[in-house]
DNA sequence: AAAAGTACTGAATATATATACAGTATAATA
DNA sequence: TATTATACTGTATATATATTCAGTACTTTT
């Protein structure tokens, strides 16, 4: 997909409105209609180019014969991946660990998140995840005392309560008696935040 | 909504399989071509009828200016109502009881479901479920013993266990040491079991 | 028994629409 | 410096399309 221009962005843009407004396609004469154009040949062209950049397909001959080829534009829908917590190394978004997609809109957890990661384990039973809950993570390094978080220490991926100490020392804390705090020394332990969870889903 | 004739259900489809394929409405002759007729002016009284019966609307003087009007036509997208937990009276739909709706496709939780309740108090906490989360409610009489259910007995609405003892004797069991089951006696007591829980969304 | 609704064919037509052609002007690229 | 892409106006036109009118036939409702 080539780089978009901000008049073929108001173009594309227009189609969508226009899309979503009456549930058919614009004319070149709306579109002109749309965004003050006074010759129909202006849309035609921007059409033209959008469909050159893989933006649109336009089917030739055919009235208001317009659809968007990219998904982003068609509403608000979005494919994401679920992505097994192995316990050696980190769950990266390589094809291989995408255990499958789950359809579902950007804002749905509220805040925007990046993928959905399959609970191992009860560490985090009394914070309501249980195994093979699916926790929506976003991927950030702005973490707070409290938040959950998905963390790498030394290859080993984990959820936990995430808890600050001190300039040095980070907790990460469990949510199950049976189970440890982990004392990480930032001055000789390998910690990466991979992100935090944002919500969770489960399916029975 | 009037009711809709086979035939004019076959027209229905064709323009939303025409949709899904091409992004935008059908011409009076695509239709023709889809269904098999051999004049225009018999998609065109079939389109009059759909509108007619609001199945459809149809944009005077404008090429391919049908749009489909029920929601469930639009893509698989719905609205799902969230419904507080309280205390007494049921979880009905009504209007004053739904706190907000989520939008979400309708095989989300993989089975069909009808609304969110919010959940109140920890009984389920064992089992994953704390308070403020949103299960996925499915309404249907089709329980088995282990199944998530949301109970109404005199009244009162919770989320338990189903476990079936005899003919007579049904236990609603908590997913916490801190509460005790609760027995019931279906010759003596009013049990109305108003769904199953299939999933469960949590935002925090 | 009459009227209205459904389900078509077939032909005709006004107009809605895509699209080509002729220009002008500016910015970006080779 | 020439070329290509962007960003338009303005005119023209073939055709894609909605829509009306005239029929036929069958079914359902009043």
């Amino acid at each position: 997909m080539k780089e978009i221009t901000s008049k073929q962005q108001r173009v594309l843009d227009c189609i969508q409105i226009y899309l979503n407004k009456t549930g058919f396609p614009p004319t070149r004469a709306d579109i002109c209609r749309e965004l003050g154009f006074k010759s129909p040949n202006s849309a035609e062209t921007h059409l033209r180019a959008l469909e050159k950049k893989g933006f649109i397909t336009i089917e030739s001959g055919t009235s208001r014969g317009i659809s968007i080829n990219n998904q982003e534009y068609l509403g608000n829908k979005n494919e994401y991946p679920v992505i097994g917590l192995v316990a050696a190394g980190s769950p990266t978004l390589a094809e291989e660990n995408i255990e499958r997609t789950i359809e579902c809109s950007k804002s749905f957890f509220d805040s925007n998140f990046d993928y959905f990661l399959k609970v191992k384990g009860l560490s985090m039973k009394d914070a309501g995840i249980i195994e093979d809950d699916l926790i929506a993570v976003q991927k950030t390094s702005d973490i707070k005392n409290g938040d959950i978080v998905i963390a790498r220490l030394d290859d080993e991926v984990t959820v936990k309560f995430f808890n600050r100490k001190s300039q040095q020392i980070v907790e990460l804390k469990p949510a199950n008696k049976d189970f440890k705090d982990i004392i990480v020394d930032l001055e000789k332990d390998k910690l990466h935040i991979e992100g935090k969870s944002i919500g969770l889903l489960r399916k029975n």
